[in-house]
DNA sequence: GTGGTCTAGACCACG
DNA sequence: GTGGTCTAGACCACT
């Protein structure tokens, strides 16, 4: 279910967050379903509970998903709101890139030029 | 010339060799122009030596300057090679976010349409 | 496992970075092994740990080694990859020196003497 | 007659060292020919007083050239023994890469081939 | 004066 | 515990 790459610089908990985010995003664990608990997940990917305990307090504080005393962890809004939320985030880092692209002395059209030309490799 | 932000999670010498690229690939430096020695531009932005040459030594590897023991250190490139190094970086991190968004299940119409208005916020 | 040899004039880092990257070319050290701490390593070779550190992050950049935060430093490469950039790189040293002796005026001739007489050594 | 790289991250003194001994070997400067001044050659060569000055120094102890009080530096050998001192160098030079490359796993028959096919380079 | 290396010791994020 | 960054201050080779 959830892929660590230990070749990847970015902490392990990071990755635990992205993967379970897109998974809640595509629907794939639908609204008030339960988790794995931390000491289970811990087991299935191999890791310090720490590690995963870390994770679910950072979903939890992005509002993925909430926890219950004494229950679990559980799916928290529709998975819409995630993907649409992360949608977004994607347009602001283009948008960053672009201006940064900008003080990099690319004129408007040079920018211009540089999203038709990804547009073509999108429609190809 | 730089400026530094503490509050960025980025580590100081890494601000330091990303604005140095910018201002060659805008040609602010021009080739061969001397750049401050390192423990002047440590006095400018009020950080340790050290600091100053780790990043001239990650510019050194990166082949953006050339050190001369007992003289400086020197702009190497011609500002476009970099330039163009840069774009092309930024161009691949644009597609890595298409790519993200295809996997939270934005269909290519979807993409295109993100593109489209990121067009359109260029034009205006 | 590393010596070191303050009577020579490279730096302690570099030093390391050869020896580091011959093991590996040996296959000494397998691929995704794990490599000393950094503290451990100073302690070893009596050496401060910003030195090992320099070193791992140059084996870092030449690719010869991986990096995980708060878990410690593997190999990389398969090494048999390293032993062939670094063959190749002693092949570039030995026709530079060639090209020096053809400056100094040795013919052709002369230069064929010179590789003959070193294969006779290395077959004896 | 002497050209100087500041791309090279080699001494400046140290260049001229080895300029002025290759033009000694190659019979390029005479024995007892007087060589410029140290001032002048200073001059020629934009650089400081003191880094000809080093050079000299250098080349007086490797007894390339001698120097007399008030009158200036000359060329001290005939050339020929400099030159063979030179290949002599090279030599082992070579020498120690293929001691490198035996450390590197590299079979005696491998290190054959290396030398084999840098022989068929120079031939062609 | 310049760059480069090294030591000593601190702090942070991560597991 | 781990790696990574930073400071403070020293020494060396070179111009």
């Amino acid at each position: 279910m959830i892929q660590l790459d230990y070749h990847d610089s970015r902490p392990l908990y990071e990755q635990v967050v992205e993967q379970m985010e897109i998974l809640v995003a595509q629907g794939a664990l639908e609204a008030d379903s339960q988790l794995p608990s931390v000491r289970q997940m811990a087991v299935d990917l191999s890791v310090n509970p720490n590690t995963v305990q870390k994770a679910y307090a950072e979903l939890l504080t992005r509002g993925v998903i909430y926890s219950v005393r004494g229950r679990g962890n559980f799916v928290c809004s529709d998975g819409l709101s995630v993907r649409q939320r992360k949608l977004e985030e994607i347009r602001r880092q283009i948008q960053g890139l672009l201006e940064q692209a900008r003080r990099l002395g690319a004129a408007p059209g040079d920018r211009n030029r540089l999203l038709q030309s990804l547009m073509e490799v999108e429609n190809q």
